[in-house]
DNA sequence: CGGGTTATTGACAGCGCAATCATCGGTCAA
DNA sequence: TTGACCGATGATTGCGCTGTCAATAACCCG
């Protein structure tokens, strides 16, 4: 298959349908462009009389406004860009189903782009979607690249960063603490009376880094952190990968008797690797995972999981965006949506 | 949070940050803008020296092309439009994935649309990006609206159907025979030496009733359609609703020793449910999944499943787009990419 | 009742690019 | 040599919409 246009690319054939413009529209309602133009886009700022013609011809006429038209006239497209490490993780469906939710009550678009958790792409993707003139830009995670923060501190467009929280975010934010989280589902295993809980990772990344931070720091306040225990891989996460990172776990500290995974996938594999060692899941290994996906309530024993709330916070940052777009001030600019610890049968331990 | 702007929207500031544009690029490598934009887009076209100075000139300039101004001019925006039932659906995930990865070794973007499963909004967005003169359209599945399909029919850009084969398509399409698959799958089960097995599915929809009518047509075929066993529900699948449906199975039909499951997240939730209750999966009832996620191979017992090619059919489906739009035509339009039964240990029964 | 204000509407220009057509120099067969 | 032809390049024009500014009507206060 090529993949670039060649000299023979066929010159597109010009359009036979012809579409209804702001013209048709404007002598078909007996006023002007700019009339029509403004009744759609500031209701308010036109007679009601007026619009009510303008809306019949509109109906009428089955008006569609040209966006290509509209964002090059007013140099602003009605394009939020959102980047993101994956489309296929289910974290990020999640979050997916709550911005296209909250988006189709607005007249803006999503347009999705794929970080891959590569921060040389998501510097290029940032590029393209400025060079754009979006609307909005949402980015997943807060650890930009500098010069990809530099272009973003000179964006024309409401950013916020989601997912996570800092210190100084480039522009608005909503999300919540990884440390916290982890933080206080070690607490937990440790109040449950696990004695050696350890940590399973894949592909690390600066989530993950905090994740496993706050692992650590709940381990050295209790004074357990000589028994913390860590097993990682750059590897993608997949349930698969939860079995062979909870085996290798068992090889490598036998003595671990309970584990937090960076991930539902994880956890789910490490379930599965426990069952098949004859481990009895809550008694003598306790499982918690990240997340907290429909599949850990369901499955058997349930899963003890952290709850995050991504459909909130991608509603969240579509509204923190459309109002600053329209009443130019959101406050307060960073949101901490939290967490919910879900206590369930894997980590019992009785 | 307001969801319209109102009079007292601000008029947006002037952008600040010049780019450079066509003219700035051809004033710097010497040559017209129209040169430039020939070098861009057919690079074959103009000489090799001039497009050397020229891709110098937008180097050091960091151009980067207007999309709204070039949609405008050509009438022809650079957008696939991708329409699918939702996007938190990890099989929506898999196949998003591959459309991504495809998209990137093209000059193209895609535009996601959620259409929820629902036919009037399917229709709605079917007109909407049709409206806005995409390069392309990605359909997922083939039971659009006869308004829908005549709008399509209509349309000056390719159109590709995902995901599911039909007879008449609007104009190509990529997918496999839901039929055939659940057909299979449920031969499969008969030859193992289940005798009654059922079928259970959530929110029915076109491709369900063809896997439903595949698993009726194996059990006539084999003398047994007085022993179909289906249970379904309209509400969305999830690994809860797969042990919802098991149990319910389990009541209405004590003698069925076998369960096709409709998709992978319900035959989890059967696993988990026939845990619960005590049975031994593999041998007193089996359990077969469709999708053939990556938890299937990992799960305890590991879990049969029909594998759909997801990932390949986005593939495939930006590879007709764009091979229609710079050779003119592709051959085959349409494109059967099978699925492959992954047998495993819950369907062994020794 | 007059100057000043506000609400409503319109005329016009131009956003940045690509389609179209024109131009020009060179090649080749007769 | 010549005219038809082709490849390479450029000038002009317009895509459909919105920002700007101007014009008018309606209205206010003292």
């Amino acid at each position: 298959m090529p993949l670039m246009p060649d000299r023979a690319a066929p010159s597109p054939a010009p359009p036979v349908l012809k579409r209804a413009t702001l013209v048709d529209v404007a002598a078909h309602a007996g006023t002007s462009t700019i009339s029509v133009s403004r009744a759609l886009r500031r209701p308010a700022m036109v007679s009601e009389g007026l619009r009510a013609r303008i809306m019949q011809a509109v109906q009428e006429l089955g008006y569609v406004s040209d966006t290509a038209a509209s964002a090059l006239a007013s140099r602003r497209s009605g394009v939020i860009g959102v980047l993101i490490p994956s489309v296929a993780d289910a974290v990020f469906g999640d979050l997916l189903d709550g911005l296209y939710d909250a988006v189709a009550a607005t007249p803006y678009t999503l347009q999705l782009g794929n970080t891959r958790s590569d921060a040389a792409t998501e510097e290029r993707l940032i590029r393209i979607h400025l060079g754009q003139r979006p609307a909005g830009l949402i980015l997943a995670g807060i650890d930009q690249s500098s010069a990809a923060r530099a272009a973003l501190e000179r964006a024309e467009c409401p950013v916020v960063q989601i997912m996570d929280l800092t210190e100084n975010p480039v522009d608005m934010q909503v999300g919540f603490s990884h440390h916290a989280a982890a933080r206080t589902a070690t607490g937990h295993l440790l109040a449950r009376g696990y004695h050696a809980p350890a940590f399973i990772g894949a592909r690390i990344d600066p989530r993950t880094e905090r994740r496993l931070a706050g692992y650590r720091e709940a381990m050295a306040e209790a004074g357990l952190a000589h028994r913390a225990r860590v097993v990682t891989t750059p590897k993608p996460s997949s349930v698969g990968m939860g079995s062979t990172l909870f085996r290798r776990l068992r090889q490598y500290a036998p003595d671990a008797d309970a584990v937090l995974c960076n991930d539902d996938d994880l956890a789910l594999g490490a379930l599965f690797a426990a069952q098949r060692a004859g481990l009895s899941v809550g008694r003598e290994i306790g499982i918690c995972g990240f997340n907290d996906l429909d599949v850990m309530a369901a499955a058997f024993p349930a899963l003890t999981s952290v709850r995050t709330p991504r459909r909130e916070i991608g509603a969240a940052a579509l509204s923190m965006i459309a109002t600053r777009l329209w009443d130019g001030d959101v406050a307060p600019p960073i949101r901490d949506l939290g967490f919910k610890l879900m206590v369930r049968a894997s980590t019992e331990r009785v």
